[in-house]
DNA sequence: TCTATCACG
DNA sequence: ACGTACGTGATAGAG
């Protein structure tokens, strides 16, 4: 009888896993404290291959330490590793004992690596003859084992996608026998293993040499026929460093392996011991799998609270100075959700209600209004407008965890209180998905004494973390980032959205129908034209319609078929008259689905308005996100999309929408955090900045001689630099060869300098501290940055350039709304602050208000930060957004 | 729930 | 050689 023999490479699984999980880490962790993200994610392997192999024998090998062969003969082998974070380490035990629990054998021998063990019982299966062999493991060198009798899966990034290799697939990528990867190692070398080949050898030439010469032996046995006179001599020279690499490269197949095949009967999970790891590592799901329901090992320690009624709520008037207070609804959206209840107190002494009436009362709504008694919350703009609904007003916010939490690492954020306090290390608190369920199923019942017991606990964390989150705050020198901007603009924005804006139902419903009949008429065109009745919308069904019975040259492709991106598109609009119609059909349906349907769905009832929410603690670099309805991304660019704006209006007769931008914020930001006195005088000359970059650049007398074309390409590098420039980026996107985006860019660094030593140095700082500040003091996390993946290292690269530019103009702009709230209602003006589109400000102005706005709102966001170069600021007004320009 | 597409700065 | 421009959200289709 044939038997299958399933090798799992233990280490690369568990490092794949790891990293798969690592946004999540912290989600990933058990009572006692130990993360379990990788023991979770090697499980999830397991049922894979599991249920997709059936194998009939195991074994996990796993390395045995740091020094084996290979560090004997090359003492810088991995020498490049960073350590394995602790957060990992400290699973391996677990996942051994994982292994062990499933059923499987795992091995280990000193002075070798698990590739090793995997590649001597390998062949020792296959020597046998009635072996099937599957190698499971992340890491694509394993593919030299490929044969008829061994096949070797690949886990992808982040799922648990296998990529199966046979001897074909393996040719087929990569253009050479399996036996060959090692020669093509030996000649090109690992970075990620930190052995060097053959200098200026990489993948390509490698491949070739191979192809003609069969192996390195070969081609240093007919070395005069390798044609090119430096190849030749690179080859000579580093002919050690090749033979070394390939013996590196080259997987043992004989290693002294001290277990037998025989031993390695896969026996199936032991119901017992995994049942008691699953619940002792907090494995709900795969308890279930089991048929076991998850029991409630880590039962919280109790928190003694009092049911507050209507009798007994003059006994919050203890609280003098201090008080926590945690506002519960049941859904994100606070401007409709409903108030199930909320939890008050401090120290020892805690309260709690299902009544959201009881709010309204004395002395509680006191309390909640004093000025001089503080309250730490979590999320204070979502708490202020909650109670505003119940006509309470919030004062004196101390602490808002949410925002702190935030401003600490904006990367691991959450709405969550119990995730948020997990993260800071308070342990005795339940998530609302642990206790309230998620999706579908997500149930409060507010008359249960579980929803007692939790909202007290998320107003105790909220209570216990207070001081210490603050103390981690001043560390990071953020106190006045917190107190100075992000919690006073917490309320400006609550402010502004309740304030909402006027959204005319009528206009979008006549603009509506009309989308209507023309979407009806482009799509009859585009049946005729495609000879057949189709989804349009459906861009599989689409792509079946262009390149397979129209065959019309495939340009792009995406992971699951052709790409019908706008920019494929307008490249085949010449080759067919339905590209361009399914180009128009594509922007109206746009149109119709997400603003005209979309708004109409969020326009409220009573008032006839919108009311975004701002998330204030979600993007990586300071900015704001709006949804529900996001307008913040309301179209301008196309006169067609445009027109949406007609149908957002004052509130009141004879007002104007009043819009306000920075002009050019970003390359202001930019020109002043560099230094660069070129860019610098070109803003307190008051110049086009494009135009002057194109005349620098491409080296004209005066800005006169820049013509609209020369003018484009220069703002395309100013876009590109901000953006944090690559000569492949900037070609991408603008058209131009690689080569004169290389050349523009050194262009550019020579005529700005400081642009040039800024950008060096920030990646420096990087390096070195591992996150990025903004003017502020915002701060980013870029763990990337030293990844040895170049993607990866690339994009945190990029990142650590943008985000002090973006991110200090998000500081900026909300130091401004901050000042204006006060400076309007200095001037008692009824003008209002109601939306924030990154670099510009909308309003609503009674007409007899204009001629003062015109001197505060401008004045206001051009003095809210003191740069090296001035701000300017552009405003506009009319009777609807549309006529805003 | 994920992917592709497209709206904005 | 590697192969992406930075930051977002909403929708429809497909699985």
């Amino acid at each position: 009888m044939t038997k299958k023999l399933l090798l799992i490479d233990g280490n690369s699984i568990a490092f794949k896993a790891f990293y798969a999980l690592y946004n999540s880490l912290e989600r990933f962790t058990n009572s006692a404290g130990l993360h379990t993200s990788a023991i979770y994610g090697f499980n999830r392997m397991l049922d894979k291959v599991l249920e997709e192999e059936k194998p009939t024998d195991v074994l996990v090998a796993f390395d045995a330490g740091k020094t084996t062969f290979r560090t004997k003969m090359f003492a810088d082998y991995k020498g490049n590793r960073a350590k394995t974070p602790t957060e990992l380490s400290e699973q391996f035990p677990f996942i051994r004992e994982l292994v062990k629990a499933r059923g499987m054998s795992s091995y280990e021998l000193p002075n070798y690596e698990a590739d090793d063990i995997i590649g001597t019982l390998a062949r020792e299966a296959e020597d046998k003859g009635n072996y099937q062999v599957v190698i499971l493991t992340g890491d694509r060198d394993l593919t030299q084992l490929t044969s008829d009798k061994t096949t070797v899966q690949i886990s992808k990034k982040g799922t648990t996608d296998l990529e199966k290799y046979t001897p074909e697939h393996v040719e087929e990528k990569l253009g050479v026998k399996p036996a060959q990867i090692i020669d093509i190692k030996g000649l090109k070398g690992d970075n990620s293993d930190n052995y060097p080949g053959v200098e200026k050898v990489g993948d390509k030439t490698a491949m070739k040499l191979i192809q003609q010469f069969g192996s390195i032996e070969n081609i240093y046995k007919n070395i005069d026929e390798v044609s090119g006179k430096k190849l030749k001599e690179h080859l000579l020279n580093d002919q050690q460093q090749a033979k070394r690499a390939k013996q590196l490269a080259t997987i043992k197949r004989d290693a002294p392996v001290k277990v037998s095949l025989d031993d390695l009967a896969y026996k199936g999970d032991n119901l017992d011991t995994l049942t008691d790891f699953y619940e002792r590592m907090g494995f709900k799901s795969f308890l279930s799998k089991l048929g076991v329901e998850a029991t409630d090992a880590d039962n919280l320690e109790k928190v003694s609270y009092t049911k507050l009624s209507h009798d007994n709520l003059s006994e919050l008037t203890k609280f003098k100075q201090e008080v926590s207070f945690y506002l519960e609804m049941d859904d994100d959206n606070y401007h409709t959700a409903n108030i199930v209840g909320f939890s008050i107190g401090h120290g020892d002494k805690w309260f709690a209600a299902n009544e959201p009436a009881l709010l309204r009362e004395k002395p509680l709504a006191a309390i909640l209004a004093d000025k001089t008694i503080q309250k730490n919350v979590f999320d204070a703009k979502r708490t202020y407008v909650g109670l505003h609904r119940e006509s309470v007003d919030l004062e004196n916010v101390d602490f808002d965890m949410l925002l702190v939490s935030y401003l600490l690492n904006t990367t691991n954020n959450s709405n969550d209180v119990g995730t948020v306090a997990k993260l800071h290390g308070f342990a005795n608190i339940k998530t609302d998905e642990e206790v309230y369920g998620k999706g579908a199923k997500k149930k409060i019942d507010p008359a249960s004494s579980t929803f007692f017991d939790h909202i007290v606990h998320k107003a105790k964390a909220i209570d216990a973390l207070h001081n210490e989150m603050f103390a981690e705050l001043d560390k990071h020198n953020q106190t006045r980032l917190y107190r100075d901007i992000e919690i006073k603009i917490a309320f400006v924005l609550a402010r502004m959205e309740i304030a909402g804006i006027k959204v005319n139902p009528a206009t979008l419903e006549e603009m509506g129908s009309k989308f209507k009949e023309r979407l009806a008429e482009i799509q009859q065109t585009i049946f005729q034209e495609a000879g057949e009745e189709f989804n349009v919308g459906s861009p599989k069904q689409l792509g079946h319609i262009l390149f397979e019975k129209m065959h019309l040259p495939i340009l792009k492709k995406t992971k699951t078929g052709y790409s019908t991106s706008v920019d494929v598109l307008e490249k085949l609009a010449p080759d067919a008259p339905i590209v361009q119609n399914v180009l128009d059909y594509r922007q109206i349906s746009k149109l119709q689905s997400t603003y005209i349907d979309g708004l109409l769905k969020v326009i409220h009832k009573d008032d006839s308005k919108v009311h975004t929410r701002y998330l204030q603690t979600l993007t990586q670099t300071g900015r704001l996100s709006s949804v529900d309805p996001n307008l913040q991304n309301i179209p301008i660019r196309s006169e067609e999309g445009r027109l949406i704006r007609q149908a957002f209006v004052p509130s009141h007769e004879n007002w104007q929408i009043w819009s306000s931008d920075y002009s050019q914020i970003e390359l202001r930001v930019l020109a002043s955090i560099t230094g660069d006195a070129n860019m610098q005088e070109a803003f307190r000359e008051n110049e086009d900045i494009h135009a002057t970059t194109a005349r620098r650049i491409f080296g004209l007398a005066s800005n006169d001689e820049v013509t609209p074309e020369l003018r484009r390409q220069a703002k395309a590098v100013n876009f590109g630099i901000v953006y944090g420039i690559s000569d492949y980026g900037l070609a991408n996107n603008t058209g131009i060869s690689r080569k004169q985006a290389h050349q523009f860019i050194q262009r550019y660094f020579e005529e700005y300098p400081g642009v040039k030593k800024y950008m060096e140095d920030i990646v420096e700082f990087a390096k070195n501290h591992g996150y990025v500040e903004t003017i502020a003091h915002r701060r980013r996390y870029l763990p990337d940055i030293h990844s040895r993946n170049f993607n990866l290292r690339s994009f945190a690269e990029r990142t650590a350039m943008n985000t002090p530019i973006q991110g200090s103009a998000a500081d900026i702009i909300k130091i401004a709304m901050i000042n204006m709230e006060t400076a309007l209602k200095e001037n008692s003006l009824k003008t209002r602050m109601l939306l924030q589109v990154h670099d510009e400000l909308i309003f609503e102005v009674p007409n007899d208000e204009l001629e003062t706005v015109k001197k505060i709102i401008p004045r206001t966001m051009d003095s809210a930060v003191k740069l090296n170069v001035p701000l300017k600021v552009e405003s506009h007004w009319g009777k609807t957004w549309y006529n805003a320009k």
